[in-house]
DNA sequence: CTATCATCTAACTAACTGGTTAATTAACCA
DNA sequence: TGGTTAATTAACCAGTTAGTTAGATGATAG
């Protein structure tokens, strides 16, 4: 994908010879919404094909079928969090200090599109029924190495006496489970507490809840380094 | 949905050929792990026939279709999480000792069937789809009281300086997630972490990790009462 | 012993949905 | 200029699926 900048070339209509990385972008787009929204056996290709503004015989035209599509959207999605978290996991920050950088970070990620939570939800529920080769990969790709990653950041935080001992395999899901789960059940949350849990407002003041409840739950307290957690 | 407790299958009222409660008992249960599986979308009402071993008119016979079934099964769900769950919230237990009792009762109703978790996180992000009134009904009758009993559990807590000052909108819904995520995303964990998560063994660590994270995370430390987190 | 009613089924249908095909349009190139 | 190829579409098809129907079965009341 070459990066063509290119405004000219007023397609006016649909041609036939139009634009195919815009093309291919916007059915990536409405793919992943309509992923997101309803699972891939509630998605319906006609609906993503409608939403992208495109012929469905498009979607097969790059993508080979429905599996196939839903792939590239979650490569799309895995590979942007690996991203941002391992520029954070790749610094030299003290534990405490990169721990917190990285749920932030984490957290940011998630909550920039409302659509990853969701798709990473739906994923992880998926596991169980196609044990198609793509979830694997997927695991492999991406969860694993962030899972691997903070797993050893963990430990040496508590081999310096810095957090409280706890069994990364446990701590490392409820992290995660702490960020998607309030995205991903926001719509029931929102009529549970009756706001809108997705305000501005509303994410700064979960993502604070999550870093101090982190913070509480793993530093220890009686440690030299007496600062308060601060992101 | 009377509470009849009746075991002794002589359907002595009952004149019919078969056993009509013993066919709806097995449609209900075949619908609920269809439906945890693969959703409603997903889920395929011959498979759930077959499953039954009953004839899939059958199924239109007791429930007039396919979102009535799913509302039966999930009324089912979370019924029995309210009741077990409100036995606790009744008690006249200390702040900690009834907060514990809480997370540990949910998280043991949650383990208690792998049907649950899934069912619970799938409902969870179906709220924005079909806004039906169904699902406001749940809120209602099942998730809100939890929500505003706990609620008012940790407010207690907080004013009697047991607990530390945190959001009941956010602590609640983590209390949750670390629980329900934990189960649903089940397969992905195993995969990452190598052994599987829902032996015996591995649920009792997990149920050990949470209620380990959430005393850190909540009770006050210098408080008079200094007795450790145990349920 | 028969009419009744709850229970249950085989067979069917109407609608939907993933995926295909053949044709069309424009850019590029020789 | 004309052929090759990439991009795009309208129309279509075959398989699937939720839901229906018309009737069977048998326990029980009368």
């Amino acid at each position: 994908m070459p990066p063509l900048a290119h405004q000219p070339a007023r397609s006016n209509r649909l041609g036939t010879r139009g634009q195919p990385e815009e093309s291919r972008a916007a059915i990536l787009r409405a793919a992943a919404e309509e992923f997101a929204e309803h699972g891939v056996a509630g998605a319906r290709t006609d609906a993503i094909a409608r939403q992208a503004k495109v012929n469905k015989a498009l979607l097969y035209y790059y993508f080979n079928d429905k599996e196939t599509l839903y792939d590239a959207v979650l490569d799309n999605a895995f590979s942007g969090l690996k991203n941002v978290v391992f520029r954070v996991l790749d610094s030299d920050l003290p534990s405490r200090e990169k721990l917190l950088a990285y749920v932030g970070t984490y957290f940011d990620f998630i909550a920039s599109n409302h659509v990853y939570p969701r798709l990473m939800q739906r994923e992880m529920m998926r596991a169980r029924e196609g044990r198609s080769a793509h979830i694997d990969r997927l695991i492999k790709n991406y969860i694993q190495p962030i899972f691997v990653r903070v797993g050893e950041l963990l430990h040496r935080g508590i081999e310096e006496g810095e957090f409280r001992k706890v069994d990364p395999a446990h701590f490392v899901p409820s992290m995660v489970a702490m960020i998607v789960f309030y995205f991903s059940s926001a719509p029931v949350l929102q009529r549970i507490v009756g706001f809108n849990p997705l305000t501005p407002e509303r994410i700064a003041e979960r993502r604070a809840a999550v870093l101090d409840l982190i913070s509480a739950g793993l530093f220890r307290q009686d440690t030299r380094a007496a600062r308060g957690a601060r992101s």
